[in-house]
RNA sequence: GGGCGACUAGCUCAGUUGGUUCAGAGCACUUGGUUUACACCCAAGGGGUCAGGGGUUCGAAUCCCUUGUCGCCCA
């Protein structure tokens, strides 16, 4: 066959991919074999392939394809996310563009718009996958929002409200006056910003004095419903009992006192605004405070604000701050730093205000979670150190708002009868819910027209958090025979910004549903930074188009590049230049593999260089692959992927290759070409995880394969003994061919020109090598002598001596101060181990393994003191 | 303000319960090398008082205390 000697990636890579896809090796059903089990974290539907979801997911196909090689029944389910709000905010833009406002649409017109734009833009992102090459079984591809995954998100809430723990609920709750919606509190960002303090004077009733309290918010002061003070600062106890008077809209509030007052901030007292602070509103429970909400649904002021009616918040805080001014009122503004929540989505600022929404109660759910991570172990969290972090989180729980005031997503199934709080209903379907609501109300004369469902759809997450269960029909068939067998899960692999908004409820939902874990290990990655240690962002403009990237360095390159530096739960630091490096693999890969089919093979004997470098090989190969089977069960695929890549390089190419290498256009024999390619076919599995495609090229070219026989198909390399004595003779070998090369490198003496070589075998190492040692070191000869060689340059390897004769002078001013420097240093280093030895100490206090290598030391230097030595005094 | 984590070579990171080679890897760097697979290459080499200080120990990058810097989460 015709092997090009540049590789073509681009047309490979979509080759390859198609044959996967033609062969269906990809797709699982269930068999006897083991399961092996990813659900992919389901990107957004609308979303773009951005750097997080590369490195995500090629740690998700190298894990598969590994498993695969292993002979389980490895199963990648992938899918999307409808992410309501993002969605939605998606839609509303576009719409708005259109010159369409969202709320002149019905229900039913604005959810058509949101499909046309998902079926549209949906999925990209998952062909996008396919050029990374992940080999999800896409014939089981789910959607949040298929119907069926829908139906379990219904079932569930109808179930868990029927439990109890779904609860409607007055509360305050994340308002984001942009999208119109509540967030939950992980969906809010707190970020800093300047503003300013506003000192206000308060009149007192029945009085001339003043109370000045600070405020960041004067345009609340519409809401107040009292002043606090603490009860223990002096400065106030003579205002206990008093009122004081709002300013502007005169209204008459009480004085209350509680210890919750920081007597240091401010001015020692502040202003309580029960509907729009989350402490007032605490303070406002326990002291019986009117609530007064003063804002819109848009944040602008409603009526209670008065002539500042219909003015959104900031514009009105400058306003009213204004008026204050003039009115004499406002004393003085502090700047000041302050924490400001923000929307995650639309970055609005987000108001707390107090609504009617669904609540999850968490605590006793969260209990097997807490359980199964930090005290069973059933899941496993890489690395371990986000235990602490799930502790925290989990052990401080708070219910969880499940209500959106959004469209796309799905409705809340409660459906009221009356205008009352408690005029509702929970069912899975209109007509069980008339049902229902009539045996309620007694009332026989109920249609599904007297009917109302709630308007609100679920947050996106109560969907998402039931994936490994939905995508094999578990909450609707919980004992159909995919769900028996891929559930639980092995692997999970998303990123630690959402360990508490997805995996810690997934593990809820599992043990609440299941009664067993949703999988048993979670891989979080790390946020993927640029070089300047940004995180990479659509408003930065620093995130590299990913497929752009792809063009440039290939999948497989993208693929290394992006898991050489990415330890788990490390943030990694992106840079093309590890794609390069990737790339550089890849080639390497190709250029060995060029380099083999160009030998012509003869039926001539094997030289004995190649025999042992073979053997040599196939230990070092059996060692390395027990480093990998040991990094991969720890998760650490970049140190996988690193001694796969010391493997390639230097074992393989640099060693092997160049020992088995025949002189120029000259034949190889079969036994060694055979061998190489039996290893080349070792090597191309171990690789193939993570660059499939140039793998599988090469695989495909060294024979003709069946599709049975193809490498993504192929077994995982068997693991044998190794024979640590011969790798510990090769690598003496190669410090004395190291040697060898220093001293052609001093002295300029080419390669081609061949050297004769003698050494004093001190240490007495056996002659394995010695056919290897003449080839790479080009010697034309290499003889055993018992006393040092005259006129030669030498160097020594421990307490072994080697010759080089020279023509000509040789420098024995300058071999004996190189001589002298390596004594001196020898001894100083005996001199340190000694004196380690002599310490009675240490020799009762240390292990014995330690104190016998110490010994060893003693006795290595010893020997090479004494070689030092008599070379020093032939020279002199 | 509370909690968690990090700080090791120019960069990105290993260094498992304190003890096999006066601290390792990859990249970058320096020097030399190209008729003979790959310059996306080969060979050789330089480079770190393990953030600072203190302590425990025969022995500390590793354990403890402390200071500093940075990051993340929560309030």
């Amino acid at each position: 066959m015709e092997i090009p000697s540049k590789y073509n990636a681009l047309s490979v890579e979509s080759k390859w991919y198609n044959y996967w896809m033609e062969h269906n090796y990809f797709h699982s059903t269930p068999d006897d074999r083991e399961p092996y089990t990813i659900v992919i974290p389901p990107p957004n539907v609308t979303g773009i392939l951005h750097m997080g979801h590369m490195l995500n997911n090629t740690i998700q196909d190298v894990l598969i394809r590994r498993a695969r090689l292993l002979g389980k029944n490895a199963c990648w389910v992938p899918g999307t996310d409808h992410a309501s709000i993002a969605t939605e905010a998606k839609v509303v833009a576009k719409l708005k563009a259109q010159g369409i406002d969202k709320n002149d649409l019905t229900r039913e017109e604005f959810l058509e718009h949101a499909w046309e734009w998902t079926e549209e833009y949906g999925g990209v992102i998952l062909e996008q996958l396919k050029k990374l090459g992940c080999s999800c079984d896409w014939d089981r591809t789910k959607f949040t929002m298929d119907d069926d995954m829908s139906e379990a998100v219904i079932k569930v809430f109808v179930d868990l409200y029927n439990k109890g723990l779904i609860y409607r609920g007055y509360r305050m709750v994340n308002w984001d006056p942009e999208a119109k919606t509540t967030l939950s509190d992980e969906e809010v960002i707190h970020v800093e910003k300047q503003g300013l303090l506003y000192y206000l004077e308060y009149k007192i009733e029945g009085s001339d004095e003043k109370l000045t309290i600070a405020t960041t918010r004067p345009e609340t002061i519409f809401g107040d419903s009292a002043i606090c003070i603490n009860p223990n600062d002096e400065r106030f106890t003579h205002l206990k009992g008093k009122k004081a008077i709002v300013p502007i809209c005169g209204r008459v509030i009480p004085i209350i006192e509680d210890e919750y007052v920081d007597v240091e901030f401010g001015t020692g007292c502040l202003k309580v605004t029960p509907a729009h602070d989350e402490n007032d509103k605490v303070l406002g429970d326990k002291h019986n405070l009117e609530v007064i909400d003063i804002f819109n649904e848009d944040a602008s002021l409603n009526s209670f604000g008065l002539q500042f009616e219909g003015q959104d918040r900031f514009i009105a805080r400058k306003a009213v701050a204004k008026a204050l001014e003039e009115a004499g009122i406002l004393v003085k503004t502090e700047n000041h730093l302050n924490k400001v929540g923000t929307s995650e989505r639309t970055k609005a600022v987000i108001e707390p205000r107090l609504s009617d929404q669904w609540f999850l109660k968490m605590e006793d759910l969260a209990k097997p979670a807490i359980d199964a991570v930090l005290k069973t172990g059933d899941v496993k969290l890489f690395p371990k150190k986000f235990e602490n972090t799930y502790r925290h989180w989990m052990e401080n729980i708070r219910d969880w708002n499940i209500s959106r005031q959004l469209l796309w997503g799905q409705q809340i199934p409660a459906y009221f009868y009356g205008d009352g709080k408690e005029d509702f209903v929970v069912a899975e379907s209109i007509e069980d819910a008339l049902k229902l609501a009539i045996e309620k109300t007694g009332n026989q004369q109920l249609t599904t027209s007297n009917l109302k469902q709630d308007t609100d759809a679920l947050d996106t997450w109560f969907s998402s958090w039931l994936w490994p269960m939905s995508v094999f029909d578990g909450i609707r068939n919980p004992e159909n025979d995919e769900i028996k067998y891929y559930y639980p899960t092995n692997d999970l692999v998303t990123g630690p910004d959402i360990l508490f908004f997805w995996v810690a409820r997934m593990i809820v939902a599992g043990y609440e549903y299941k009664d067993e874990k949703p999988f048993e290990n979670v891989y979080l990655t790390g946020l993927v930074r640029d070089k300047q240690r940004r995180k990479m962002s659509k408003s930065l403009g620093n995130s590299p188009d990913a497929l752009k990237l792809i063009e440039d360095y290939s999948a497989d390159g993208v693929r290394v590049g992006l898991l050489l530096s990415s330890a788990a739960g490390n943030d990694l630091m992106f840079d093309e230049a590890l794609c390069q490096q990737g790339k550089g693999l890849g080639n390497k890969i190709w250029s060995a593999f060029y380099l083999t089919n160009l030998w012509e093979v003869a039926d001539i004997e094997q030289p004995q260089s190649s025999a042992i470098a073979i053997e040599w090989f196939a230990s070092k190969f059996q060692k390395v692959l027990i480093e990998i089977e040991d990094h991969f069960s720890k998760y650490r695929l970049s140190d996988a992927l690193m001694a796969i890549y010391k493997l390639v390089y230097d074992d393989f190419a640099s060693w092997l290759l160049e020992i088995v290498k025949p002189a120029y256009q000259q034949p190889i024999d079969s036994k060694t070409y055979n061998a190489v390619m039996a290893i080349f076919e070792d090597i191309l599995k171990v690789v193939h995880p993570f660059m499939p495609f140039i793998t599988e090229e090469i695989w495909q070219s060294i024979s003709e394969r069946t599709p049975d026989d193809a490498l993504i198909v192929s077994t995982w390399p068997e693991a044998r003994p190794v024979n640590e004595a011969l790798i510990s003779e090769f690598e003496f070998a190669t410090e004395v061919i190291s040697g060898i090369r220093n001293i052609r490198k001093q002295k300029n003496i080419a390669f081609k020109d061949a050297i004769g070589f003698s050494v004093v075998n001190n240490e007495n190492v056996n002659t394995t090598f010695d056919a290897v040692i003449s080839k790479l070191g080009n010697l034309e000869s290499f003889d055993y002598v018992i006393e040092a060689v005259e006129g030669a340059l030498t160097y020594r390897v421990k307490s072994n001596e080697y010759f080089i004769p020279m023509e000509g002078s040789i420098d024995v001013e300058a071999e004996i101060k190189k001589l002298t420097e390596e004594l001196s240093y020898t001894e100083g280093f005996l001199k340190s181990v000694q004196k380690k030895l002599s310490n009675e100490r240490f020799v009762a206090g240390a292990p014995e393994q330690v104190v016998a290598s110490e010994k060893k030391k003693e006795a290595d230097a010893l020997a090479k003191i004494e070689t030092l030595n008599a070379s020093l005094a032939s020279l002199k």
